[in-house]
Order: structure tokens, then C-alpha cells, then sequence
RNA sequence: GUGAGAGUAGCUCAAUCGGUAGAGCGCCGGACUGUGGCUCCGGAUGUUGCGGGUUCGAUCCCCGUCUCUCACCCCA
């Protein structure tokens, strides 16, 4: 049997029923927020990432698919929307549109890891850049916008986390600094740390190892060691989620591991996603543009993990409601091949102005006895059957049944066209549950 | 890439101290010649993940491999 690749996994209803609710959801916070959507392909040069993401970052390094294109260009799958959104920005002159540019994304990212709890190798993304400023002020409207799409969701429960990295000016010299004190400790430290003391001194103060805590508590922190600039964007941007009320931790400890950021970085986590706690992370990045042969563009953005945002939602207890029938055809033959059958004829005729009318409607391709077929569509949890037959065609009448309240009638074509006009009740219970 | 646990019907699981597999749900049909989610009866579906070894004989023991799950790593 083939079966789905490693890593991957089919959507089905319905689960894809949440996934469109969160997806609808996100689109309409976003257009409220004036962001538009940008579809970039899912393959790029090599190249892109590797000079976007970052040549030594562990993505780029070990976890891309690339591959040779039969014309010998490398190609590869993108692990991350960021750099293709400002490739397309330098590659469009976007910056000479009026305004902040303003995108969203979604779609599916590609890394080779093993995977486990909220990791998959295809795994999907709901993002967002805002680039062309450097204000805090956008940092934090992003952050309002990510708290909307979270609640707006229904989930429940998620703190945010915040840091600031600093930027050329002072990052340098304060991983100068933690360098110098990591070499003071090293041999305290766990196997993991100081390997990561000499490749990436960052990493370090990630470790979970309780016994390296102590040592790490004591190591400088990297809010400390801004430089006035960074330390007034910082500054400028708490202040604002401080006046909006809105509940942050600063977590200096927190790093992300993607080499453009600069300033400014967050992510949302949600307790019940296991290891991978991490519902969305993001992150300012004003050196990017520049780095992929752009002008200046300082920029900011996010990725939402779909697949995350899923599973805590579903930890929270939300499910959307069941798709159902509206209505569910019972034709009865009288012997005929279907497509001369009458009854079918008729059912089929119904069915195609009922669902013009919005209805939701299951004709079955098979007909069955009508003890069978109601049983069906009972099972199937239908609101209505339509039941037709030898006698429904000889009166003009249909027996609508209401499979709730067990109660029947008999309508004409007309009537039941009115009686669905009337009785909204199915169509508008829909509507009211967010689905656009 | 490393570690641990698990793979038996479409799903959830049982079984054999080694003697080639069952239940519930679901599916299809009948009881029921026009009135439902019930009941009863019947039916189909498994090379017991795959390959090899031990054995008279392996779903069970051993080795390998694949996949899944969780964790490390890393990240969304």
C-alpha cells in the first residue's frame, strides 16, 4: 500500500472543518487590520535561504529539501515564508506603493526533521509581515492583531512572550560579553551547552538541563546590554501594551533561531502542545531587505503554526460544529433505469433548486428502500428528508419529514420553495457559527 | 541525527505460557411489498507493518527494517 510520506499526513472531515474556521478567522482579522494576501510559490533558489535565514542556522543547514533542477539550479522547498515575502517586496518595488506594506500568507513549509508532538516535514503557516517602518508602534499592533486571531479562534489560556536581541549596533558586543562569561563557567555546564558556547552562545541560555539554570541566571542578560536606540524601541513598545492592558512577560532568555531577527521577538505559547509549546513565533527584521540585495526596509512579522493552533484549540475543547445535510432526497423507483426513472428525475430536479437556495442537500446515487434510506439519513444526522415517490408523483405533492421533531407534510414544488424561505433556521445556524 | 515505547479488520481493542485470529463500532444485505438513528439474523474485509532467523510449526521468541507516538536537538 502507498501511504503518506514521513512527516506528512492527510486532513480529513472533519478536522478540515476547524482548519477552515481558523483560517476564515485569520482572514478576516487580517483584512480588518488592512493587510492583504500575498501567495508566493513554494520553491525558491537555494539561495534565498540560504542568505535570508541564515547560512550556520540549523534550518538551513540540515532540515531544507533542496534538490538539482534538470537545468543544474538548486532548488528548495521553503522552510519559512519570510524571505520569499521580501524577495517578492525587492523583487516588486512594493516600498513604492503608498503606506506600510502590509501582507499575509498561508500556506504549507517544508523541513526535514523527525517528527513528533506539533512537527511535521509539511507543516502549514498563517503569517504576516509589515515592513517599510521601524516603530515600535507597529511591533505593537502586530501583537494586538496575533491576540484578536487567538481569541477570535476561541483559544483560551496562551501568554505572550517577549524579548528584544538588540541590532547591529549592540549585539555584537554583548555576545562579546557572554562569550567571556561562558568561558569563566564552561566546565560547569552541561555536554550540549558548551558545544553551543563556541558555535552559538545564544542557544545556551535556552537549556532546559535544571542543574546549567543556576549558572545561566547569573549570566548577562541580553536586555541589559541594549543600546540606547534598541533600549528606547523596547521600551516604547511595552509601554503601549502596558496602556492597552495587554499581559506580557519579558522572557530575556528567549531566543529564536532564525539569524534575521534584530530587536524585537515574541512567540505565543499555549501549555498542552507538549515539547513544542510554541503556537506562533515572530520577530522584527531590519537588516533582511539588505541582506537579500534590497534597499533598507525594516520589517516585522509572524508565523502562526497552523498544525499548533489546531491541536490547542482542540486541547482548549473547541470543535466546530457538524456539517450536515439540510435535506436528504428519497427517491423511490419504480423500475426504470434511474436517468427515466421519474421519481429520480423529480428528486433531481428538486435537489438542484433546493441547493440553489443555499441547502445543503445529500441525493443519494443509489436508491434504497425507504425504511433503508431514512436510516441513512438519519445516520448521515439530516434536518429533512424528501420523500419521493410513486404516490408523491401522482398527487404533486412531496412528503417533506422533519427527522427532529418526526412530524410530516405534504408540498407542492412551490410550497416547499416557501417553506425553506420561511425556515431559515438550518442556513442561519450556520452562518451564525463564523463560517462565512 | 540520538533515545524510549508501540504496530493484530476501516476504527477501538482482545487472544494464543509458540499450534496459522476474535469482539464491539462501522459497512453491505435480509426480516420490513412506502416511513428513520432500535431489534434480530446473515455477509464481506486481515498475507497479525515488512524481511530474515530459531522451530515440526511464529501473530507470539530473536535480529534487521519501515511507520507511528513521545522526548532530545531545533523550531511554527
Amino acid at each position: 500500500m502507498i501511504r503518506a510520506i514521513k512527516g506528512t499526513r492527510d486532513l480529513l472531515p472533519p478536522d478540515t472543518e476547524l482548519w477552515n474556521r481558523v483560517e476564515a478567522v485569520a482572514r478576516a482579522v487580517f483584512r480588518t487590520y488592512n493587510y492583504g494576501e500575498i501567495r508566493t510559490p513554494v520553491f525558491e533558489e537555494t539561495q534565498l535561504f540560504a542568505r535570508g535565514v541564515g547560512e550556520e542556522t540549523d534550518i538551513v543547514s540540515k532540515e531544507m529539501y533542496t534538490f538539482e533542477d534538470r537545468d543544474g539550479g538548486s532548488l528548495t522547498l521553503r522552510p519559512e515564508a519570510t524571505a520569499s515575502v521580501v524577495r517578492a517586496y525587492i523583487q516588486h518595488r512594493l516600498w513604492e506603493r503608498p503606506g506600510l506594506t502590509r501582507l499575509y500568507y498561508m500556506g504549507p513549509m517544508f523541513r526535514r526533521e523527525r517528527p513528533q508532538k506539533g512537527r511535521y516535514r509539511q507543516f502549514y503557516q498563517i503569517g504576516a509581515e509589515a515592513i517599510g517602518s521601524e516603530s515600535p508602534l507597529v511591533d505593537a499592533e502586530m501583537l494586538q492583531m496575533l491576540a484578536d486571531i487567538l481569541e477570535g479562534a476561541g483559544l483560551k489560556q496562551y501568554e505572550l512572550r517577549l524579548n528584544s536581541i538588540g541590532d547591529p549596533a549592540c549585539r555584537p558586543a554583548y555576545l562579546e560579553r557572554l562569550r567571556a562569561e561562558l568561558g569563566k563557567v564552561g566546565e560547569q555546564l552541561c555536554g550540549d551547552c558548551r558545544r553551543r558556547a563556541a558555535t552559538n552562545p545564544l542557544r545556551v541560555l535556552d537549556c532546559k538541563i535544571p542543574a546549567d539554570q543556576p549558572i545561566i541566571e547569573r549570566l548577562p542578560r541580553v536586555t541589559d546590554c541594549l543600546c540606547a536606540a534598541c533600549r528606547e524601541h523596547f521600551e516604547t513598545l511595552q509601554a503601549v501594551l502596558r496602556q492597552r492592558g495587554m499581559a506580557y512577560t519579558v522572557v530575556p532568555r528567549m531566543v529564536r533561531g532564525l539569524d534575521y531577527y534584530t530587536r524585537t521577538t515574541f512567540e505565543f505559547v499555549h501549555h498542552g502542545l507538549g515539547a513544542q509549546n510554541a503556537v506562533l513565533g515572530g520577530g522584527r527584521y531590519d537588516g533582511l531587505s539588505e541582506a537579500l540585495g534590497g534597499p533598507k526596509a525594516p520589517g516585522i512579522g509572524f508565523s502562526i503554526g497552523a498544525d499548533r493552533f489546531v491541536l490547542s484549540l482542540e486541547e482548549s475543547g473547541v470543535t466546530p460544529p457538524a456539517v450536515r445535510p439540510d435535506v436528504y432526497m428519497v427517491w423511490l423507483p419504480a423500475g426504470e433505469a434511474p436517468a427515466a426513472d421519474p421519481a429520480f428525475r423529480q428528486a433531481d430536479e428538486m435537489a438542484r433548486l433546493l441547493r440553489a437556495a443555499g441547502l445543503v442537500v445529500e441525493l443519494p446515487p443509489e436508491a434504497r428502500k425507504i425504511g433503508r434510506a431514512l436510516e441513512q439519513a438519519g445516520k448521515l444526522n439530516a434536518r429533512y428528508a424528501l420523500i419521493i415517490g410513486e404516490n408523491e408523483l401522482r398527487e404533486g405533492r412531496y412528503q417533506l419529514k422533519d427527522l427532529e421533531q418526526r412530524e410530516a407534510r405534504q408540498l407542492s414544488r412551490q410550497e416547499l420553495l416557501e417553506f425553506f424561505e420561511n425556515h431559515k433556521d438550518t442556513k442561519a445556524q450556520r452562518h451564525e457559527e463564523g463560517i462565512p
